[in-house]
DNA sequence: CATTAGTAAATTGTTAACAATTTACATTCC
DNA sequence: GGAATGTAAATTGTTAACAATTTACTAATG
């Protein structure tokens, strides 16, 4: 919701992006319960931002909400609708490319240069919650270059369902390779080589 | 969110489907303040629940948040992606016909039959909230019968926001009429017929 | 021995007070 | 008169205590 991009993060988005990255990295197990008191000391607050990070995450679908009986990390989403989240997916950001690609200025070319040596940089660690974190977060960032606020808050479900099931399968030499691909073909604003690189990266 | 379709909303729902109404209705214009003050009053609660509901309908798309500044009502999204989200949110409710239809059970039936209903009831009332709300509550639980928990995660962006830009130029008789053609093709099992009437309706 | 009932602990849900930040407005200065 | 500054009000952000609910465990009962 920060309307600038590559803002510095707020406490909330900090605990969150903690917390995301530990279920990303199969710190936490699907199924495991989040319990807002132990979360609270951990990150030093009370219990009250805990909880608004935990309607958040919920809401992106990392966890599960029961009333009255707290949140736990989600169970993966089922075979059955994989194909069509991944199709879905690729509209949203072939159609970001093609809105932006010839307007992209240099700027937004080094934001993207800088999510790509994070990337690198959380491969070289083998940092699994910090690659799929990098991961979606220079996808994010290329659709930031189509200006268009709901094109994110569409896509976020999308990929956070894909990350969850696929993060530990992440190949992290290939990974690094194929986003450097993409960026390449933005950089010389050639659209097919950018939709292609994209289609391989994602599917 | 909830586990059982159909059941009791929880305080925290009831709200949400209150100020809903009010932002579809046009009783809050685009652009307009929300106050947790003034609201956790005209709710009787105190503001921790209606700083959560405020999150909620944030991260739906309906309200936009600027930190510490609070919320406002969203703008219309862009003209550029509005047949982006009718594609897509097209394919979401095709899918979950094509899933469903064949097993739907005489349940499911009744339960579409009662949001028809109340869409009736809120159409003859001219309650634009209303239908509004019953619109989205019918394709919701039409999409609950693919028992697909995260489809309606996905979807529910999607629709917000057309819903946001079309809600005050929908039309009360045909409304009605065209999701009694989408129920009787369920209720036949013409996957076809089904489709089309859900195409028309929605386009 | 399995089942039920009851009780204590753990956990979530809610509240009201307090802190930090932003906004609005009046005052001063140029 | 207009811009900058300072102060007060309004508003969001955070906290800790309290209430309500669920869970886990123990003991009684058939």
């Amino acid at each position: 919701m920060s309307s600038r991009p590559s803002a510095i993060a707020t406490i909330h988005e900090q605990i969150a992006g903690h917390i995301r990255a530990d279920i990303l990295s199969g710190t936490f197990p699907k199924g495991t319960p989040l319990r807002e008191q132990p979360l609270a000391k951990r990150f030093g607050v009370s219990r009250g931002p805990i909880r608004e990070v935990l309607l958040k995450l919920t809401q992106e679908g990392l966890l599960a909400s029961e009333p009255n009986c707290g949140v736990r990390v989600s169970q993966s989403t089922s075979q059955w609708i994989q194909p069509l989240i991944i199709r879905q997916r690729i509209e949203l950001e072939v159609f970001a490319l093609q809105k932006s690609i010839a307007t992209i200025n240099s700027t937004q070319i080094s934001r993207l240069e800088d999510k790509l040596d994070q990337l690198d940089s959380a491969c070289r660690k083998k940092d699994l919650g910090k690659v799929a974190e990098c991961d979606m977060a220079f996808h994010k960032t290329l659709l930031e270059c189509a200006d268009e606020v709901d094109l994110i808050a569409i896509w976020l479900p999308l990929v956070t369902r894909m990350i969850m099931n696929y993060s530990r399968h992440i190949d992290m030499s290939q990974s690094h390779e194929e986003h450097r691909e993409i960026l390449n073909a933005v950089r010389e604003k050639d659209l097919r080589s950018a939709i292609q690189a994209l289609k391989e990266n994602i599917q």
